[in-house]
DNA sequence: ACCTGAACACCGTTCAAGT
DNA sequence: ACCTGAACACCGTTCAAGT
């Protein structure tokens, strides 16, 4: 809620008593108060349920009105993604050397639950990639941690990519299950129900390994993931020669 | 219950054709009718032009109609999804050992292309696990593959998964590609100036990587993901003495 | 059993008119 | 410069009524 600014001293110059007795003079919105109140829609609603008009109903305003700040809702959308991000903690890239794939990991799977918490909005950052400030900042430490790993140039640029595909796509799976339907466990359940019923005979790999296809949850998907992903580079980079700083 | 009007007097000044041979009696419709309209519609207009409406246009029916074959929209998109997977040529499971490395490649590289052609269907395949039978079939397949390389039980599940995600993702990045406003070139072309233009105090990694990170194609970036994602895994087979068959 | 047309309750976006 | 209200061109979904 915007405060008003308390007057402090009766300005000689001042332009401002134009005596507006029919409404208090509303503050004029601002691309900051609309994103922060889009992020509330968002969490109360879900990201289909984040509307121009609903949104412009919480801030006490006209639909129209929100478009002399965002070109349309797209655009609002990738603001408010942004904003979201900006709740995660980057890791302080002046600190020394502590231990970089433990940082990663602890990065990697907090992103995914800060995204993932706030209904799907992680679906605006499928299909293209994020460029906004907190998105790029978050870029630059993943980079910076890749790089004290000595993880060469190209494995570290097309792994940022892949970390940012996988925290988008994890907690976008992640907000479906928090939506008011179900929780994980009766979404898991009817998975597995699916696969228990399949002919063994036509699906030997999935009727064998319908036990092992749900176990384990988002962590620990994610650490193997990251694990197995690291593991990857590193025997690469063994092969060729390079070697961690 | 009240009783049918009588059939009313026929009107002398009707120029309509009475008879009903007028229209050849439309043949029912069908799931699979509606859902080959769909792709179509998919094609022409995209993920967001595929509306109940237009759907029921190309089928020259009324948007209610669809109803009687499908639950809702997302039911039908659903449906769309698996009929595309189901372009989609998979391994023969019987073909004795020949090289499931480069045919699990091949797969994936064939699999990001398909989907991806199909104007961002790949959406509706994130933040859900899809259980369609062109879906299963392709997860049996990338068992199998797996489990010829001698992958264990809980990495191959978890790999699968990764995979789906993968594939998907990557499908809807080269779909947004493909849209009418642009082609490849110029989206990396935008995305590279956004990276040179950035302060390098404040992003000296980014900064430093402006050129590497726009560097390769999806084709290359999906290659390099499954190796790097296979070497990890068979290094940590490695290391606890699990042993391809 | 299936289809139709109309209705309901919404959308995003634009724009003349106000302040 | 910003906001408002109304309008435009759409949506998904339901349902009584027809065949």
């Amino acid at each position: 809620m915007p405060t008003p600014a308390p007057t402090p001293a009766p300005n000689p110059g001042d332009t401002e008593p134009v005596s507006r007795r029919a409404r208090p003079a509303k503050p004029p919105l601002t691309r900051a108060g609309i994103v922060a109140a889009a992020v509330d829609v968002l969490d109360a609603e879900g990201i289909d349920g984040l509307t121009m008009r609903k949104l412009a109903q919480a801030l006490d305003t006209a639909a129209g009105s929100l478009y002399v700040y965002f070109a349309n809702r797209d655009d609002l959308l990738i603001a408010a993604y942004d904003q979201v991000l900006g709740e995660l903690p980057l890791p302080d890239p002046d600190a020394e050397r502590t231990d970089w794939r433990g940082q990663l990991t602890e990065l990697l799977l907090r992103a995914v639950t800060v995204v993932g918490r706030h209904g799907g909005i992680a679906r605006v950052a499928l299909g293209t990639i994020p460029t906004g400030p907190n998105a790029l900042a978050f870029g630059e430490a993943v980079l910076g941690l890749l790089a004290r790993g000595g993880v060469g140039d190209q494995p570290a640029a097309w792994a940022l990519d892949l970390l940012t595909l996988y925290v988008n796509a994890a907690a976008l799976e992640h907000s479906t299950y928090l939506r008011r339907d179900g929780d994980e466990q009766s979404v898991v359940a009817t998975l597995h129900a699916t696969y228990a019923a399949l002919p063994a005979e036509r699906y030997p790999h999935i009727h064998r390994l319908r036990e092992t296809l749900v176990t384990g949850d988002g962590d620990e998907r994610a650490r193997w993931f990251l694990d197995t992903m690291l593991d990857g580079m590193l025997t690469a980079q063994h092969r060729t020669g390079v070697r961690p700083t």
